[in-house]
DNA sequence: CATAATGTTCAATTTATACTGAACAAGTCG
DNA sequence: CGACTTGTTCAGTATAAATTGAACATTATG
């Protein structure tokens, strides 16, 4: 019964609308669109969905579902709730904008500033090591590219402070 | 006698290292590759260099070169140089962070800011007009999205502030 | 233990995006 | 003016990324 009435689970246009909202959020945020798509069912809802709910109402792939839960998991976008005599997983939405932007930072922006730092001082030691004509002016650019490294990684916690709760 | 020598300006390594580094940073901020490229070409070279020899150096179309340097410029990540005698533009990198943040803010980020507004007002008509059962609930929704619009208006020009110069 | 429920993984496919290169202005020079 | 230089545009193509769906792992349940 149950599988017969999986297409009847339709969206509302309010629900449309919102949805289409993070989906372009997702997309300034560089995350696949289905991402933006289950939050924003999520964050709509007033009650938790599982996978399935998730997948039927969307009506995505249940490949996608699951990746798309992980990717919001992983941030703390999301998070379960336990519902008795129910072995699915439950998600809501977090609304914390805070907790979401310090997890996006920790999971999506820090992985590429601690990588472009390394990058930086392997560009160092390539000039150190190579005799060059112009090596004074690619140090200086060098430093300059130091610089902002540092003051981007100095910027993100002060940034999250800002955003408050 | 230029089209035969073409292939022969080849890039150093520390300048294929910068390179590799911008590109990256191009993928983050959602930016072609290319633009990428040809920013951490002009700001790894020393003098001014006109779309030919960043399509040259760089081995990559003269399309791909001409958007590229059209989105840099649309943000004023490069200025072009005067060069007396020279029909070409020539372009070199702009170095202040907080003059290209500002741009790029402007130009990439603020669009989709404004676009979600407009979207947020769209959905609370959309609310008001329909009767529905739940309105309570999903008019807190709207308002917290709402709460949320406003305070990344208000957060961007703050993070202006905060590069400094 | 066999069956079912739930979620994950991943090769194949689809879709979105960027790149190419030739055609096309627009301007310059002799 | 006619040939050349320079840069833009855009249809076609190539590339990268997301999605699908079926196979699989894992755990529960009778």
């Amino acid at each position: 019964m149950n599988q017969v009435l999986e297409k009847k689970e339709v969206l509302s246009e309010v629900e449309r609308e919102v949805i289409e909202l993070f989906i372009r959020m997702a997309d300034v945020l560089n995350l696949p669109r289905s991402v933006g798509e289950i939050y924003g069912l999520l964050f709509i809802s007033a009650d938790p969905f599982c996978l399935d709910d998730c997948r039927i109402r969307l009506n995505i792939s249940k490949g996608s579902t699951s990746q798309g839960l992980k990717i919001l998991r992983s941030f703390g976008a999301i998070r379960t709730v336990y519902i008795p005599g129910d072995r699915k997983d439950h998600y809501v939405a977090e609304t914390s904008l805070r907790k979401m932007a310090s997890g996006f930072a920790g999971e999506q922006i820090q992985p590429h500033v601690h990588n472009g730092k390394d990058r930086i001082v392997r560009i160092r030691e390539l000039l150190d090591a190579h005799e060059n004509d112009d090596r004074d002016v690619l140090e200086e650019k060098i430093d300059l590219l130091e610089n902002w490294q540092k003051r981007a990684s100095k910027m993100l916690p002060l940034i999250l402070k800002l955003i408050g709760n």
